[in-house]
RNA sequence: GGGGGUGUAGCUCAGCUGGUUAGAGCGCCUGCCUGUCACGCAGGAGGUCGCGGGUUCGAGCCCCGUCACUCCCGCCA
């Protein structure tokens, strides 16, 4: 190839013996066994066995080159004595008659060659080193696969992708912005996009059809171990003239196809995926993104109190709550603590507890004793529990206590170990309300974001209890994971006005905030919607890695820092004067 | 902003009920070893027990404060 080698570390084979061959790359390990010295030597590619013989100058040169270190080898590839069938060229060595030492390495801070648990940050101190790593290496490795292959599914697909602003304007959605001073134009800032939203949107607008781009987002929000700090990639896309099942059928070909790409071995959901209107999910499954994976389902059994003769339950019945059931098959003989620890977490998460009938071999238990035969064979058949199953009942209300239903299901599952991880169980959450009400205090709020089209359109806004209204907004979930969402948009600028006016925002808001969107959409808008997906998440997903981070090349740490490049960190004198920027002291301190 | 967890050698961790000179594995250094592949064997160096204060005859261990990291809630598509 080149003066540094001829081949690289994961080349060569049994029938390149004989050949004389060049090597570069790092020093992976050493065994010196005297008079014999083996050295593994790694690049990109592999990993590659050198022999350094002691009747050999080079022997003693060796000895004195740490782990990690960057070397040139020359030598003949030989067919090895003892094969090694772990390594792709194991069958092979160079023995080595010239040696050249590139780069010379410090003793490390931890170990390259072995998995060790060294702490993040000293991982992200030393990103370069932890790169090396053949996990993480290989997890940079399938992202890039994975983002290359979206890519051709989309353009397969008819769409174009096209690059968004980085620079832009502080945008009203959810999230905290990144902010950049203008030199230009003193006191002002740009943002960095939270996402593409606005301008996909106006690309429609602009008559182009069929848009994608794996975008940068920025968004300044503390992170949680499948959020990364500071910025993500998303796959985002938007199609003009396109209904929500025109958008499914693109993402159901394009992450459909990526996943039974590169499930690696496990059972993929195939398309069309179920679809799970938001309110049935809160109820089914008390999350609006499921694990489908986990097969316990969350019954409505509030009917079913009331004068059922269980007091505590028939009172909160009566008061509103909602009670739900839960069949948990073949626990009926789990000892009494099983269920004790189940109520003790119900406890922890600030709800009631939990009650439970079993039907075990010697006769019910749990509140059984409170209901009579009659009911007690009806609550059996009502939700379909059987000998030997266990039926689990939690009561409360409103969001908190769907939630918490959630969570006890994933306890319960966890405990009993239901869940299948050798599967990827996919779903849409779609119908999601429009409104919802501020729990603290009562005022109408958009649930998600504002940009969606009410289903039903103004009809629906003028006639409807706002709460009852449903928009064409959507969620993909993979796993209990939120990996997509999106929306039929609302291109009409008089149903956006009307949909704000509800939330309490006059016009000149909705003209202030999104200007820019509500002219363009005066001047012939066609109907549109869109989706983006995360990019890192779904990676994380494909590799099973529970931390975000590990598919991210240079991630930022918990306190968005670049503990590598020291940013953020803080600047001259002479450039804040330029950017017109006064730093001042935290009042609190 | 709130809650939980962790903090002892370069890294991973042990350290009993508070008791002499704080240990192990990996790594590092030295030596021995010609077929290893997580090589092996022997020896050695390496510690502000996160930091500050307190209780005590005596603190790695108990108490108070503080900092850092991390997970979760809030926040966030």
């Amino acid at each position: 190839m080149n003066e540094y080698r001829n081949f690289t570390c994961g080349q060569l084979r049994a029938e390149d013996a004989g050949k004389r061959v060049k090597l570069a790359g790092w020093v992976h390990r050493k065994r010196n066994l005297g008079n014999l010295c083996f050295v593994d030597l790694r690049d990109h590619y592999g990993i590659t066995q050198c022999v350094f013989d002691s009747a050999s100058p080079l022997f003693e040169r060796m000895q004195g080159i740490r782990v990690e270190s960057v070397i040139g080898v020359e030598g003949q590839a030989v067919i090895r004595e003892n094969i090694n069938h772990n390594l792709p060229t194991g069958e092979i060595e160079i023995k080595a008659d010239a040696l050249t030492l590139y780069s010379a390495a410090d003793v490390l801070p931890f170990q390259v060659a072995a998995e060790d648990d060294a702490p993040e940050e000293i991982r992200l101190k030393y990103r370069f080193l932890d790169l090396r790593k053949d996990r993480i290496h290989k997890n940079i490795l399938l992202r890039s696969a994975v983002i290359w292959r979206t890519r051709e599914l989309m353009r397969e697909q008819g769409f174009t992708e096209y690059q968004t602003p980085i620079l832009t304007a502080s945008s009203p959605e959810g999230a905290r912005d990144f902010l950049v001073p203008s030199r230009l134009n003193p006191g002002k800032f740009y943002a960095l996009p939270q996402a593409p939203q606005q301008f996909k949107q106006l690309l429609m607008v602009s008559g182009f059809d069929k848009y994608f781009q794996i975008a940068p987002c920025f968004r300044d929000e503390d992170p949680r171990a499948d959020r990364s700090p500071g910025e993500f990639y998303q796959m985002d896309m938007e199609m003009s003239f396109a209904t929500q099942d025109d958008v499914f059928a693109v993402i159901e070909h394009t992450l459909g196809g990526i996943f039974n790409e590169f499930a690696n071995g496990k059972k993929v959901d195939q398309a069309p995926f179920v679809r799970i209107p938001f309110r049935e999910a809160m109820m089914k499954y008390g999350s609006d993104k499921p694990d489908l994976r986990n097969p316990l389902v969350l019954q409505d059994a509030t009917s079913f109190f009331g004068e059922s003769g269980f007091g505590v339950y028939d009172n909160l019945a009566n008061e509103g709550k909602t009670i739900k059931a839960m069949v948990v098959a073949g626990i009926a003989d789990k000892p009494r603590s099983f269920f004790d620890k189940l109520d003790a977490f119900a406890k922890e998460e600030g709800m009631g507890g939990t009650a439970y009938v079993s039907f075990a071999a010697g006769g019910a238990k749990g509140i059984a004793r409170f209901f009579d035969e009659e009911k007690l064979a009806g609550l059996k058949q009502r939700f379909g529990a059987g000998e030997g199953d266990a039926v689990l009942f939690m009561a409360g209300k409103g969001m908190k206590f769907d939630k918490f239903s959630g969570r006890l299901r994933n306890k319960v599952a966890d405990e009993l170990g239901l869940v299948d991880e050798n599967s990827f169980k996919m779903c849409w959450i779609v119908d999601f309300p429009f409104y919802e009400e501020n729990e603290e205090t009562g005022a109408v709020e958009f649930s998600h974001n504002p940009f969606s089209m009410p289903q039903g359109g103004m009809d629906a806004l003028l006639n409807k209890n706002p709460l009852e209204i449903l928009a064409y907004q959507y969620d993909f979930v993979c796993n209990g994971v939120e990996l997509l969402s999106g929306a039929v948009r609302n291109h009409e600028p008089e149903i956006m006005y009307k949909a704000f006016e509800i939330a309490g925002y006059d016009n000149s808001v909705v003209d202030s905030k999104f200007g820019g969107m509500i002219s363009a959409f005066k001047f012939g808008a066609p109907p549109h919607a869109g989706s983006a997906f995360g990019m890192d998440r779904l990676v994380m997903l494909l590799l099973d890695e529970p931390i975000i981070r590990d598919v991210i090349l240079f991630p930022l740490n918990g306190k968005a820092q670049d503990l590598l490049m020291q940013a953020p960190n803080t600047v001259t004198e002479e450039q804040l004067r330029e950017l017109h920027i006064k730093v001042v002291e935290d009042e609190k301190k």
